[in-house]
Order: C-alpha cells, then sequence, then structure tokens
DNA sequence: ACTGATGATTGCTT
DNA sequence: AAGCAATCATCAGT
C-alpha cells in the first residue's frame, strides 16, 4: 500500500545520496574512471584540503626567486582548479539528489493510478544515478585535462622558458671569453657562477655547453663578442680610469680592432674575478625586463577546462 | 606572423 | 659522467 511504498521509496533515496559521493564504489569499477580519480587525487585535487591555497599566497608574497614564484603561482592555480572541482562536483550532487527526489514524486503520484513495483523506482533511479555519473566523470575528466596543461605549461620548464637576466649573461660572457683557451669551469667555478647569476649549476653546464658548440659553429661573428668581452676583461683587469668604461651595449660592438680572440687567443685566465664593476646594468630585480603574464590562467566558468585558457 | 637568439632536452660518443 | 651535436620550444625584436 501507500505507507510501504513510501518507505521504500525513502530508502531508495538514500541510497542514492549515499552512492553519489562515492560513485566509483559501486559496483563497475571502471578503470578509467579509477584512473581518473587517482591522478585527482595524486595532483591534491581531490581528496583532503592540504592547505594549498594559503600556503601558496604566502610563499608569493615571501619575494624569492623565479622557480618557486614560478612553482607557488602553479600552486595557486591548481588550488583554484580544485576549488571549482569541488564546488562543481557538490553541485552535481546537489542537483543529482534534487532530481531524484522530483521523480520519486512524480512516481508516487503515479502510484496512484497504477501500482508501480519497487524494481521499476530502482530502475528509475538507476537511469538517473548513471547519467549522473556520467557528468561528473565529465568533471573529473576536464579537471584532469586542466591539471595536466597547466603542469606542462608551469613545470616544464622547457616549455616556458626565461632568458636570463642579463647580468648573468653578462657574468657567463666574462668567464666564458676569458677562459676562450679553456672554456670549461670546474665544479667549484660553476658553482661561483651559479651563485653569481642565481641560477642553478645545471643550468650554468648548459650555457657552456651551448655557448661552446655555437661559438664554434660561428666564431665570425662570436669574435665580435669576444673582443669586446676581452678589451672589457682588460680594462677592468687595469682599471684603467681614461677611456669610458666602456658602451656596455651588448650590439655595440663592431669598431673595436679585430683582436681575433681563437680559442687559444687569452693567454691564462688570470683576469679572471675581475670587472663586472663597470656597468650599471639593470640594478632592480631582473624579472621585471621579463614578460609578466602568461594566458591567462584564471577564472573557470562552468567548464574547469577553461581554466587553462587555449593556445 | 616571421625570424634569429637562447635555454633545455635528447641521444650519442668518449 | 661530461661533453657534443642536433633538435625542440619559447623568447623577443621586426
Amino acid at each position: 500500500m501507500k505507507p510501504a511504498l513510501f518507505s521504500v521509496l525513502c530508502e531508495i533515496k538514500e541510497k542514492t545520496v549515499l552512492s553519489i559521493r562515492g560513485a566509483q564504489e559501486e559496483e563497475p569499477p571502471d578503470p578509467q574512471l579509477m584512473r581518473l580519480d587517482n591522478m585527482l587525487l595524486a595532483e591534491g585535487v581531490a581528496g583532503p584540503e592540504k592547505g594549498g591555497g594559503s600556503a601558496a599566497a604566502a610563499a608569493a608574497a615571501a619575494g624569492v626567486h623565479d622557480n618557486q614564484i614560478e612553482h607557488s603561482e602553479y600552486r595557486a592555480k591548481l588550488a583554484q582548479i580544485r576549488q571549482i572541482y569541488h564546488t562543481e562536483l557538490e553541485k552535481y550532487e546537489q542537483a543529482c539528489h534534487e532530481f531524484t527526489t522530483h521523480v520519486m514524486n512524480l512516481l508516487r503520484e503515479q502510484s496512484r493510478a497504477r501500482p508501480i513495483t519497487p524494481k521499476e523506482i530502482d530502475r528509475m533511479v538507476n537511469i538517473i544515478h548513471r547519467k549522473f555519473s556520467a557528468i561528473q566523470m565529465q568533471l573529473k575528466q576536464s579537471t584532469c585535462e586542466a591539471v595536466m596543461i597547466l603542469r606542462s605549461r608551469f613545470l616544464d620548464a622547457r616549455r616556458k622558458r626565461r632568458n636570463f637576466s642579463k647580468q648573468a649573461t653578462e657574468v657567463l660572457n666574462e668567464y666564458f671569453y676569458s677562459h676562450l683557451s679553456n672554456p670549461y669551469p670546474s665544479e667549484e667555478a660553476k658553482e661561483e657562477l651559479a651563485r653569481k647569476c642565481n641560477i642553478t649549476v645545471s643550468q650554468v653546464s648548459n650555457w657552456f655547453g651551448n655557448k661552446r658548440i655555437r661559438y664554434k659553429k660561428n666564431i665570425g661573428k662570436a669574435q665580435e663578442e669576444a673582443s669586446l668581452y676581452t678589451a672589457k676583461a682588460q680594462a677592468a683587469a687595469q682599471s684603467m680610469p681614461s677611456g669610458d668604461p666602456t658602451s656596455p651595449s651588448e650590439q655595440g660592438y663592431g669598431h673595436m680592432s679585430q683582436t681575433t680572440p681563437t680559442m687559444i687567443q687569452v693567454s691564462q685566465g688570470q683576469m679572471m674575478s675581475p670587472s663586472r664593476h663597470s656597468d650599471v646594468m639593470i640594478s632592480g630585480l631582473q624579472m621585471n625586463g621579463v614578460h609578466g603574464e602568461y594566458p591567462p590562467v584564471s577564472m573557470v566558468g562552468n567548464n574547469v577546462q577553461s581554466q587553462v585558457g587555449p593556445e
């Protein structure tokens, strides 16, 4: 009768609500879904709160270096995605719940006109669930994609490299050209350079690797640059007060006598630590020289994916 | 949009 | 393990 039916409905309703939040705990352990869930969990998008946002904000506020800034930016974006993901998820759960209730009411009314078996109800509810699970799946999918894009954009240094600051290039070039006969800095020298330039040792290694090969490939052009730096080094070594400290302007070369500094030219790199005092250069933070914002990775609409923007 | 410069990665050699 | 050579992907000036 009616009371019986009503209680059945209620029971189903409860089950519904419970099972929504654990779609993957249901029977079909959809491998795809599990993959998505695992990834979201691994990225910290799903799962328990982890004070991500505030930590990122704190890191951003605390100054620090390029890498860390980017990292914190990345985490901030991730937190954003996470939040949207959760609100969306909640929205879906709510909608599912409401819809189920609605259908229940409908069925209940129908039950006055014709007998409705619990099986039928079950079927209906299942259909609804499947629909909403599909939506959830989609949400998870696009969240995953958004995270992946974010990762590749922020964490893969190669995809988003920045040129070194002018001072850093200056320091590296000075070392390179004053050690042209043997442009292979030792581990300690690399560390020193890394410290001076505010980059990592492996970046120094990369730089010298690139420099050596590119110098070799185009000695003609490099020579001009070389003469510039050797002249600078000499000036610095002798601390010549007369001639102006040379115009540091990198592309100002051209005149400069043909000192043709080949790989052997510069005798011994004894004038190593010198110079670098000469020019003013951009004394401020090096990061204001480079571009500021990446593709607007903010604001997320309904679709989490829009979070990372096009490209 | 195109192009040269440049930092990073990959695969190979020594 | 370090370096070289080729290549990728982005930067930055035009």
